[in-house]
DNA sequence: ACGTTATAGCCAAAGGATTGCACAACCCGC
DNA sequence: GCGGGTTGTGCAATCCTTTGGCTATAACGT
């Protein structure tokens, strides 16, 4: 195993260029040439000439010198870095929150260092440590259970960390808001005249599903037809859990008239599930979804749902951290929601439906 | 700025412990504890005593100790990161490729380092530059240009490298069968009678959206039902994209009785653009996407796609990234795909359409 | 012409973990 | 009781950057 024989092309088992590569051959000591590609434009004013510094940053071009990272985040004791946890990419939701985090994160010169914790409370654990020992300086948490179980132990580590997504307790979050989204959709579908309706309420330790079933169901209690417990089934945020979840309400002899599903996924999993009963959506059972991902409003009969700012979210939760890092407080943020009305909802048909 | 302030709980300001604070407090030297620690199970056999090393751990344990990455990669040349390039997660293909890869290389005891290129080519190079700044041991390339364009660079640093979900020439990639899939999307319509159809392509510089419409297009061709270079559109993948494309295509006065998406999401965007112009998929249009999402099935019409295994494709290309690592040649590697019939195709109508 | 002050650049010490080498103690056999 | 072979540990160099301290030179004022 002498050569290193990867690429085919430059001078493979070369190492890349380092300060002292850079420094021998500008004739400069590694401190000064430091100084130069850093731009130590700070207070001794303890700048080079600007014929050093040409020169410096000329060789250093030529050798394709990239700062290696690893030493420099030895060396001040900052990565530049901050983990994001998100129980998996392919949720729509969570990949849009997490391109906003990115996004804003780059904007104040930090890389963000993704897992999916696949909601397994070992791997979040995993997750944890494995960015910490990656040393990033700060963690936004995008699935944390609600109770703050998974939390302790972060909190006792002293890692600044604030959740996204899905809030816990008083811990800095920021999330929609859950509840009042959960409170639109049922006055919407208590508006239409429904009365018998059923949940798709996601996974039951998950604060943002548990807020949008409670903001649901608080609203038809208060309208004095309360949900039946029954018809509260848990469910998982994707479309499979969405059509399995709705399987089980509709194929119930007397099935509900409408259907809150706790996200969009889950809301066309449902619409499978009716159309495989040969259910009209918006006639013969109507849907609300959640979060107004971006296909909603283009399928053939397009999703009622209720809107949250998602990417806004993921930004916010960068600015949030950030704060928490300078030591403020740390608040809890919610986003408001917005209805938007497609064809998945319409009159509640009669109180008995046929079949 | 003298206490840190961060978390309210724990030792806050008191720094992680390192291996000298357990070494100190178990009364070892550092590297005994670094064997113990790392399990030296290796070849010289040096393994600490069994007493010393559950002293070790029980004081490592006590003290929370995590190892700092940044100083072990600064050490051992390697980091045990691999980057991974994608265009953007909120694209479900690139979310589940990336599932895949991260899934398969954390087997292999690889953390991953993911970003968003945004398919912009200087966003991309950027990201080349930080994953090499952060030491990644190679790179996994989701947006390559089909030109390979921006690989030279890349290849000339001497980091392995494979792309994956879009392949560029003979460098080592992990694709599906585009070509292959494209054909058999076209053989599916040919055989409904369709004969004046449309292609929503996708992005100019993919490869695999130049292979999936280049094979579907052959394969007209062959039947001797060239498609109208007018017919074949430019689009992004998502569905904002299939949208505006779509719209395109259908609001000529002679518009096709078929259309062929590259992506599912594209495809459900056309489907958007078909409902607003009152017509109806797989009888007044047929469309057929790409990847089969695991909603594809759920809508309330089905849409018939071309089934890519995306989760293997990039399980795939973690094994090939090693092989690449230990030096083996690389290939260029196409998963078969699967023609998956649903509702969203049916038989050609008249020749012209009313309207 | 000499003292004073910038300025440009070098020196060397971290920072935390890994690892080849050296060393001491012990075991065994004869 | 001594040589040869293990075995368990310690020593110290090394990976690459950053940064406070320091020196030498130049510039400047009177």
């Amino acid at each position: 195993m002498t050569a290193v024989g990867q690429g085919k092309g430059g001078r493979a088992g070369a190492r890349r260029a380092t300060l002292a590569t850079v420094a021998d051959l500008a004739g400069y000591h590694v401190s000064t040439v430091s100084r130069v590609l850093n731009g130590t434009t700070v207070p001794g004013a303890r700048s080079a000439s600007s014929a050093a510094a040409e020169r410096i940053r000329q060789v250093a071009r030529e050798v394709g010198y990239v700062p290696n990272a690893q030493a420099a985040a030895l060396r001040r004791q900052r990565t530049g870095m901050v983990g994001v946890i998100m129980a998996r990419m392919t949720d729509t939701v969570a990949a849009t929150i997490y391109e906003g985090v990115e996004r804003a994160a780059a904007e104040h010169g930090y890389q963000t260092l993704v897992m999916n914790s696949w909601d397994d409370d070992e791997t979040r654990a995993r997750c944890v440590d494995l960015l910490m020992a990656h040393g990033v300086d700060a963690l936004i948490h995008g699935d944390a259970l609600a109770d703050g179980s998974s939390l302790q132990v972060l909190e006792r580590s002293g890692l600044p960390f604030v959740l996204v997504n899905r809030g816990a307790g008083a811990y800095p979050s920021v999330t929609a808001d859950d509840r009042g989204g959960g409170r639109q959709a049922a006055e919407h579908l208590l508006a239409l005249g429904h009365r018998e309706v059923g949940v798709l309420a996601g996974l039951p330790y998950a604060g943002n599903a548990i807020e949008r079933t409670r903001g649901f169901c608080e609203t038809f209690a208060e309208a004095g037809h309360p949900v039946r417990p029954d018809r509260v089934v848990p469910t998982t945020f994707d479309s499979a859990g969405g059509r399995t979840g709705a399987d089980r309400l509709l194929r119930a002899g007397d099935g509900p008239t409408a259907l809150f599903a706790v996200s969009d996924a889950a809301a066309i999993g449902a619409l499978g599930s009716l159309r495989d009963q040969g259910l009209h959506p918006g006639r013969d059972v109507s849907v609300v979804g959640f979060n107004d991902m971006p296909i909603a409003g283009d399928l053939t009969v397009p999703l009622t749902t209720v809107r949250s700012p998602m990417r806004e979210i993921g930004e916010r939760s960068v600015a949030l951290l950030l704060a928490v890092m300078e030591g403020e407080p740390g608040e809890v943020v919610r986003f408001p929601t917005e209805l938007v009305v497609r064809e998945t909802t319409g009159p509640a048909p009669g109180l008995t439906r046929g079949r």
